[in-house]
DNA sequence: TTGAACTCGTTGGGTCCCGAACGATAGGAT
DNA sequence: ATCCTATCGTTCGGGACCCAACGAGTTCAA
């Protein structure tokens, strides 16, 4: 299968709109390129994994950072999912309701939380990581390795130019 | 300033945890980091940029593909945004409150709707996207040309090995 | 020409998402 | 002991988001 680089319509249109106006579409590629890729991989992986467990993409995140960090404070979590503490309380809820995830006070301070994926929780994460894993191969089975790792360390560039 | 493209310490835990398993940790990297990065800039966006004007970057987004391509029909602005058609009627709601889009029934059949821009929408996008484009510059500030070409060009591939 | 099959946009139900405001707790200062 | 301030997690209000179901409109064959 040939890879297919080729800039799409959509990108075509905008170019001609907005060239007028001094842009620097190298820019403008590249980040509009980083949010569809983003959306597709989200929805692909909703449809053709998650729905299965009844879980939303930022269910999974979450999980998935307990998984892998063990039990967290709710503003470590919700910091190290990238959502806000406040829909984290949501998130914790739904999984919760699912029997994934559970809160208990903490040991000494009575206004903190741990939150923690239950046995049951880390079942399903052992279950689903190896299969979201074979949905990231898939999205990246046409570059080479080389490719790949240049791919995270420009990305890891960006992140610390919007976040810094 | 240096570029600093040092793996984060939750790419360096998350490693450990699943690296027992047989993961494509390359592919994983790639992924993880791509919807790291959009989340970033969409919050950055939102803050900073979009909040003047009382829009999300949904909002943002429909009124943009309204003013690149002129007016759509639901389905098809839809489907360029990224969003499902449930979603845009809601999204277009939103932007017709604030004067920015309009609805007009379509001229031989009934059941579809067009959306436009107004000119107050068409105004806005023309403050709006320079500076947005800013803020795509500003986070691939520390990218040479050659770098933010290739990060477009690899995720086209990635977008087609999802899409097709 | 009437009715079945299809195609639009919308609605309903549930979750996510944020900022702002709130209540409870903690911890130091007087 | 009692403030004062800071820090937690939650709640609230409004919007975004999806899927499934719906209703209005269209199309075409019997």
């Amino acid at each position: 299968m040939p890879r297919d680089a080729s800039v799409t319509r959509a990108e075509r249109d905008a170019r001609k709109r907005v060239e007028a106006l001094g842009i620097d579409v190298d820019a403008y590629a590249a980040v509009s390129n980083i949010f569809r890729v983003a959306n597709a991989v989200r929805n692909y992986t909703e449809r053709n994994l998650l729905s299965e467990f009844n879980l939303t993409f930022s269910g999974f995140t979450v999980l998935w950072v307990l998984w892998v960090w063990g039990p967290k404070e709710s503003y470590a979590l919700a910091e190290e999912s990238g959502i806000s503490k406040s829909t984290l309380t949501g998130v914790v809820k739904t999984l919760e309701r699912l029997g994934l995830a559970a809160r208990q006070p903490h040991a000494s301070d009575g206004r903190r939380v741990l939150v923690r994926a239950t046995r049951k929780g880390m079942a399903a994460m052992r279950r689903i990581f190896p299969r979201f894993n074979e949905i990231e191969a898939l999205v990246t089975r046409d570059l080479s390795s080389g490719e790949k790792e240049n791919l995270a360390r420009t990305l890891r560039i960006m992140l610390h130019s919007v976040e810094g």
